[in-house]
DNA sequence: TAAAAATACTCCATAGGTATTTTAT
DNA sequence: ATAAAATACCTATGGAGTATTTTTA
């Protein structure tokens, strides 16, 4: 059986024009040397190399032979070097799937852009989808990983992170009469919302939020006056400014400067928190998913606010 | 250091997703095969596969690596079989010179149409050239054997074969006085050219055949009246042809129908004879070289008058 | 004759086999 | 509890070393 010995064998024996000269490149004695080659010779079924008396010369098929067996053992360096790069997430593909919601967070935005620069060659591919949708394609190995808003009950095969819960923010129109008295580092309690009209991000599509936003309410003593129900995170914003109601949305929703509305604090202990979680398949604990999951650890730690650890779902 | 053998391992237990499996596929038991991918992946740097209860399968640097190992396994089958080949001579080139002379022998017509047909993929090249121009080609590469008409004294690094001697015929103007007496089937002596004027082969083109005629002359007891030489063998034809004077050619010449002259024997044991040589560099005993000296070979026993052996020069 | 490759042999490293344990679901 | 991989240990093939002979120009 050929063996990349032979090879390299071979290639050298074809460099030094001489087997003695060639042994001692390889690191050995010329009479195994001279055994191998031969050995290469009868499993070809053919000369690799003219016997002269001041060492060999390679014959027609040895120079065949030989020019490709260099190409084969660079494609071999190759090979390795692809294993490594692919086993530091450097090489490959990784499919994120994202929310709207945290779209624009911070943790989100700086993963990829570190992803992007530290890792050019690996094929990274964006999507956004709900937290449903986003584990359904999981599951069905369309993404690799996905950023979502909510855990549901029970998802065989996904594994998923707690990586923060982020407070949130009340969106108020532009003109709407509760600004009038509401300075802008004011923080309020959420009741002080009661009587006016919200408009939340549609429940099938992130149970997440609107059950965050919901209990909180509850909690606060009143239930909301629900008005409209959106279906995209940034629809939410616009029918804010439209005046239609108020919401409330994920402190990273402010990076966005939408024209016509204003962003509010309710008191720290009353505000509903939008937590984020990474959501991956396991079974690939190396390779570009674990780059994003050490990637993913090392941002959130750097924001202070790691809360759990990983967990099975 | 990695082999082959471990190439051919990850990819069959790739393919299986079973160690069991592969092993069983590649004819050894489970622990080896688990040994020799644990050597892999550790020569690596890098796991190539995830281990499940229910077989392996491959991680990010699995699948990259497997991937290449897969082509490089099969460049080695290409190499082995490009090998086989420019062994056998059905591959690479081969430049072949010829003189003039020996353009039109059957052995040379039949050689070359054979290496045509049996070695499509063989790039040969053919070249008329007198035999010293051949043998200067044939010592700078350009030429990897040439059929020439004379040796020269000595060659460093030429070899040849000694094909045959070719019967030389008399050539003479159709309406030359000696044609009215001479039978088509009569051989006359030599003697019988003394007072005609000879057409002769240029002699620093090819000394082999001018020599050749002289020296008979000189034996049959007359020296000959040179009238003209000519430069091309063709040449020689077309001034017997003119009127200018006979010539004596080998018979292969004969072939050529050209009008206007008529062609006569000699007495065997006094006609010239044509030597007829094989020149090559030595020191490729096979391959394409090796194709054309069997083919010659082979022809020349065919024609039933092989002469000699090798020589070196 | 001299330089280098091929043989003849010896040795030992390791690929591969056998038996068993560990692991993961 | 079961299937499969890992580990431990053993065997033996064959790659490599040493000494010598053969080959080629």
């Amino acid at each position: 059986m050929i063996e990349l010995r032979h090879l390299r064998y071979a290639v050298t024996v074809a460099e030094e024009g001489h087997i003695t000269r060639a042994a001692e490149r390889l690191g050995l004695q010329q009479p195994p040397l001279s055994q191998q080659i031969k050995a290469l010779e009868t499993q070809l079924g053919v000369a690799l190399f003219h016997r002269l008396s001041r060492g060999v010369v390679a014959t027609a098929a040895g120079k065949a032979f030989v020019e490709r067996a260099r190409g084969i053992l660079a494609d071999v360096d190759g090979a390795v070097e692809a294993a490594r790069r692919a086993g530091r997430g450097e090489d490959g593909r990784l499919a994120i799937g994202f929310t709207g919601s945290a779209a624009f967070h911070p943790l989100v935005t700086d993963v990829v852009r570190e992803l992007r620069d530290s890792a050019p060659m690996l094929a990274l591919t964006l999507e956004e989808a709900n937290s449903a949708a986003s584990l359904e394609a999981l599951r069905a190995g369309k993404l690799d990983a996905a950023f979502v808003r909510a855990l549901p009950e029970a998802h065989e095969g996904v594994r998923a992170r707690h990586l923060l819960d982020e407070e949130m923010l009340v969106v108020i129109p532009d003109r709407h009469p509760l600004l009038e008295s509401w300075p802008e580092d004011e923080c309020r309690p959420l009741a002080a919302l009661a009587e006016t009209v919200f408009i939340l991000y549609h429940r099938p599509s992130g149970p997440g939020l609107y059950d965050a936003i919901i209990a909180a309410c509850d909690k606060a003593g009143f239930s909301p006056h629900v008005g409209q129900e959106a279906t995209q995170m940034i629809s939410t914003l616009s029918l804010v400014a439209a005046g239609l109601g108020v919401s409330l949305v994920p402190a990273s929703m402010a990076r966005l400067g939408t024209t016509g509305i204003a962003y509010r604090r309710l008191k720290p202990d009353e505000a509903p928190s939008a937590p984020l979680f990474l959501v991956w398949r396991p079974g690939e604990e190396s390779g570009p998913l674990a780059r994003l999951l050490t990637d993913v650890r090392r941002h959130t730690l750097a924001l202070g606010s790691m809360r759990g650890d990983d967990q099975k779902m």
